[in-house]
DNA sequence: TTGTAGGCGTTATCAG
DNA sequence: CTGATAACGCCTACAA
């Protein structure tokens, strides 16, 4: 590994000439820069990060928090941003949590002064500690609850994309149409939970159908997985309670829906419409296909890294915090349309 | 941030020591070490990495490469292997390679130096470019390909994995069994696939059963996903070749195949008995539950990361390389055992 | 058992 | 436009 002192001693010139030509600071001459151009290509010499980061104190380190990387969402996420800040010639260090606000905080006394940046998809961070935690390092948070602190976030069109489901279902006919995944603690944890029912409540009121409690099913837990989607589906059916549709607030609450109700024997979506929210792989794949909505994971990253971007230069408003929502997508599949194997060549 | 230096005035003592102290040193008096101790509590002292980092040329940080993250099966991987490292104390950095050879490589010349261990899943790499790759930074390979270089690698029971569940369906009594994500091509980055076969021919010969070439089904691409499995077992269903039970070489492609058989409205396990590899979490919800190979990703983490220990000590054999294979578990399910909704509390 | 001197590779400061 | 000098925080080598 050769080192900037090579470098100069090959080109005639002293470090710092190289310095600056390495980082393209104004105030060397063309033959100069030539010269030590050329000796950088001979020699192979890279800047050492680490003595740079020494020396700056700043790392081209990011950070990325997640709970975990089994669920395909957050991978999907994470492979969305790993390629973008590759565009921005970022390095991202990922740590998991678990969702546990003990861990997220871990991150960030134990990584924190070496991180450039940190983009945090916060689940158990209450609002002080959030703030606490953009104070310490230029911070985004990935998230659908809206924190009482001034702190960057690029949130899903939660609201509006459960709308458009509702309006997309009522539009094709279906009248009793079922919500699951509804929150009834208001814990602020479940913020996605909150703003997903307002969106179903307002496709009902858009369409002129009633909000129906008993059409409303709750999740035991806050994992939405498909076993939970599952037995809330099947509680549903057991109750007697008639529905020709439902709207999970996830995809896979949606896919355990589609098995609970294939085993009820009942047909989809003639009997019954389902639809998701996610767009994982795993909708397109459905049997039958799932009718999602995809809620724009390339825009989030994108959005994100922008933002942090402006963070660490400290070109952003500091004692504000911005709010960016992604836009979404109503990707209609056979769980509403019908129809036999779409993804045959999805 | 408190320095060495600081440290050092608070307890009236040199720089070095309170270094000795940190690093756990022998030679310091218990009188000494504890008022150190004391200094380092007060300020909240922490050893700066990258300070460390530069005088010493190691660091903390390992590289965890991998193709994607959007494919379950890695997203899996990562996270064990995450969880792992976690507990070795060890930073992740990880990259995405796309399972292109100029893009693991970019890893090791961008990284490399400043890397103190390396994970690769590789998928490009030829034997050449492994052995540099391990030659310029301490590296376990995770890959089911057998590299003719002295690289330490862990891969899954294969041969022994697919001979098992080809014997598990011959002793339910099904004796057309199809294999499905078979490779001719004999291209060594397709390694999982050959040895593969092999344990398929192993668990017919094993249970007495000839081996048909026509029950053999190559899939179009390397990459086995549902909608290769898919169209390659609709494939078979139309030419009419009879078979009773399918073992596909990846859950992906059973996933597929569970498709296509049930769209051929033909019942599984009772017509069609389906089985798959890496017993992804898909498996066990899927539409019936998937029978599959757990390939014992958590026993990867472990001993990757315990073969990276040693070559980042210095500790290995320098010039021989070393494989370890994970045990395999059979998950027996209703695709194969037949049964309703096992996945209920699965 | 403890301390001093020096340098890892880079960049900031200030002088030429 | 260019260069000498010092410093970032730590650790190695050697001395006391």
């Amino acid at each position: 590994m050769s080192t900037m002192h090579d470098v100069a001693q090959r080109a005639g010139v002293s470090p710092k000439t190289v310095s600056r030509v390495v980082n393209g600071e104004s105030g060397v001459s063309e033959r100069t820069r030539r010269k030590v151009d050329a000796a950088i290509a001979e020699l192979d010499f890279r800047p050492n990060p680490i003595a740079r980061n020494l020396r700056t104190g700043r790392t081209g380190l990011v950070g990325l928090a997640l709970p975990h990387l089994s669920q395909p969402f957050y991978a999907e996420l994470a492979e969305a941003i790993m390629r973008e800040a590759e565009r921005h010639d970022l390095t991202v260090l990922t740590e998991l949590t678990g969702g546990v606000a003990e861990a997220e905080l871990a991150l960030v006394s134990e990584h924190g002064p070496y991180l450039a940046g940190l983009l945090m998809y916060p689940v158990g961070l209450s609002d002080e500690q959030a703030r606490s935690v953009a104070q310490a390092v230029p911070t985004v948070f990935m998230s659908e609850r809206a924190y009482e602190a001034p702190v960057d976030r690029v949130a899903m069109a939660n609201r509006e994309g459960v709308r458009a489901m509702v309006s997309h279902m009522a539009s094709l006919g279906y009248t009793r149409i079922a919500a699951l995944g509804a929150d009834h603690t208001g814990r602020p944890e479940r913020a996605a939970a909150h703003l997903r029912l307002d969106g179903y409540r307002d496709g009902l009121s858009d369409a002129g159908l009633p909000y129906l409690p008993e059409l409303v099913c709750e999740v035991g837990t806050p994992d939405w997985d498909r076993q939970h989607g599952a037995e809330a589906t099947r509680g549903l059916i057991e109750r007697g309670v008639p529905f020709d549709a439902l709207v999970a607030f996830a995809d896979a609450l949606a896919l355990g829906a589609l098995h609970a109700v294939q085993e009820a024997d009942l047909t989809i979506p003639d009997q019954v419409a389902v639809a998701g929210f996610d767009d994982l792989d795993d909708a397109r794949y459905a049997c039958p296909s799932l009718t999602s909505i995809a809620p724009g994971t390339a825009q989030i990253a994108r959005e994100a890294l922008a933002l942090l971007n402006d963070r660490m230069a400290l070109t952003a408003p500091q004692n504000t915090g911005r709010l960016v929502v992604a836009d979404f997508d109503l990707m209609a599949r056979e769980s509403t349309l019908g129809g036999v194997a779409a993804w045959r060549t999805a």
